[in-house]
DNA sequence: ATCCAGGCTCCTG
DNA sequence: CAGGAGCATGGA
C-alpha cells in the first residue's frame, strides 16, 4: 500500500532525489516540544538524501507551525473546542507531492470515502513503482509522466468515471509536458495559485481548495462545499441539520488563519476510533 | 429502487 | 456573480 502507519511508526515509499525511496518516521517528544526521527529504510543514505528527507518531512508534518495560537481560538469556540482538545498537537497533514494530492481530489470528487480509497489503491497498484523491503512491496504514488501515457479509456474499467479519467490524464500531460508547475504555485500569494487552479478542467472550488491546503501546505484554506466538513461540523457544533456550505464558512470565520486546521480536525473528527462520537 | 457520496461544467438570469 | 440543471459511477 502506499501510507503505511505501524506502531506509531510511518512508512512510505516516493521518489526522493530522483529515485524510488523507502522512508520511516518516528514520532517522539511531546506536543510542547515534538521531534521527528527521519530514516530511509532501502539502502545508505548520503548526506543530500538526508537532508531532502528532512525537509520533505518538515513540510509534510509542518513542524514549523507554532500550534499555540489555536488554544486561544479554541476557547473562543467551545463546541469546536472540545474537538480540538482531543486532538491537541496534531498537525494538518500535507501531502508528500502536490500532484497526488490534486489527483486524490478529483478521484474523491462526489463520490463516498471508501469508494475514493479503493480507487486510490487500484491506481497506485496499477500504476506506481514499487520497492520491496523486509519482504514487503511498497507502492510509490504513480508520476504525472506515467498518468500522462495513459488513454484515459485504460482507467474505465478500473471503475473510474469518465469525466475522472479525463481530468487526471489531461492533468498528468500538463505536468510532464511543464505546462504547469504545481510546486510553483506553492510559492505564489493563495489567491493567484487558487485561480490557476480553478482554470484547470476537472478543478472546481471544493478540489482547488483541497490542493491549496493538503498539496501546497497552504494553512487557511477551507473546503466549505465538502459534504464531510458538513457532516463533522453538524455534530460538532450540535445541528439539527448539517450546515451549508456559506453557513459552514461562516462557522470557519474566527479561525481565520488556521482554517486548514479548522478542516483537518473536522475530517479527522470522523475517522472511526479517533473520539468523533 | 432510491438516495447519496470529501463536485464539475455549462448554461441561465 | 448566483443559482440550478445535468452529469457520472458505485455503495448502502
Amino acid at each position: 500500500m502506499l501510507d503505511q502507519v505501524e506502531d506509531g511508526v510511518y512508512r512510505r515509499a516516493l521518489e526522493l532525489g530522483g529515485r524510488p525511496r523507502l522512508l520511516e518516521v518516528r514520532g517522539g517528544g511531546d506536543v510542547e516540544q515534538p521531534r521527528l526521527e527521519v530514516r530511509l529504510l532501502d539502502g545508505p543514505t548520503g548526506p543530500d538524501e538526508l537532508v531532502a528527507a528532512a525537509e520533505l518531512v518538515a513540510r509534510c508534518f509542518r513542524i514549523d507551525d507554532d500550534l499555540a495560537p489555536l488554544d486561544a481560538l479554541g476557547l473562543a469556540d467551545p463546541a469546536y473546542g472540545a474537538l480540538l482538545g482531543r486532538v491537541r498537537g496534531l498537525r494538518a497533514l500535507v501531502m508528500p507531492s502536490p500532484f497526488e494530492a490534486l489527483v486524490w481530489a478529483i478521484i474523491g470528487q462526489q463520490i463516498n470515502i471508501t469508494f475514493a480509497y479503493k480507487l486510490k489503491r487500484v491506481l497506485v497498484e496499477q500504476f506506481g513503482r514499487t520497492i520491496e523491503h523486509g519482504g514487503r512491496i511498497f507502492h510509490l504514488f504513480p508520476t504525472a509522466e506515467r498518468l500522462a501515457a495513459l488513454d484515459p479509456a485504460e482507467l474505465r474499467p478500473l471503475q473510474f468515471s469518465g469525466q475522472k479519467a479525463r481530468s487526471i490524464v489531461e492533468l498528468a500531460r500538463l505536468l510532464a509536458d511543464g505546462q504547469l508547475d504545481l510546486p510553483a504555485l506553492g510559492a505564489l500569494p493563495v489567491a493567484e495559485a487558487r485561480a490557476v487552479l480553478i482554470g484547470l478542467r476537472g478543478v472546481g472550488r471544493w478540489t482547488a481548495e483541497y490542493v491549496l491546503m493538503r498539496g501546497l501546505g497552504a494553512r487557511d484554506e477551507l473546503p466549505a462545499a465538502d459534504v464531510g466538513l458538513q457532516i463533522a461540523a453538524g455534530r460538532v457544533y450540535g445541528l439539527e441539520r448539517r450546515p451549508t456550505e456559506p453557513e459552514l464558512r461562516a462557522l470557519g470565520e474566527r479561525w481565520a488563519g488556521w482554517r486548514s486546521y479548522y478542516a483537518f480536525y473536522l475530517w479527522f473528527s470522523l475517522v472511526p476510533g479517533a473520539g468523533a462520537g
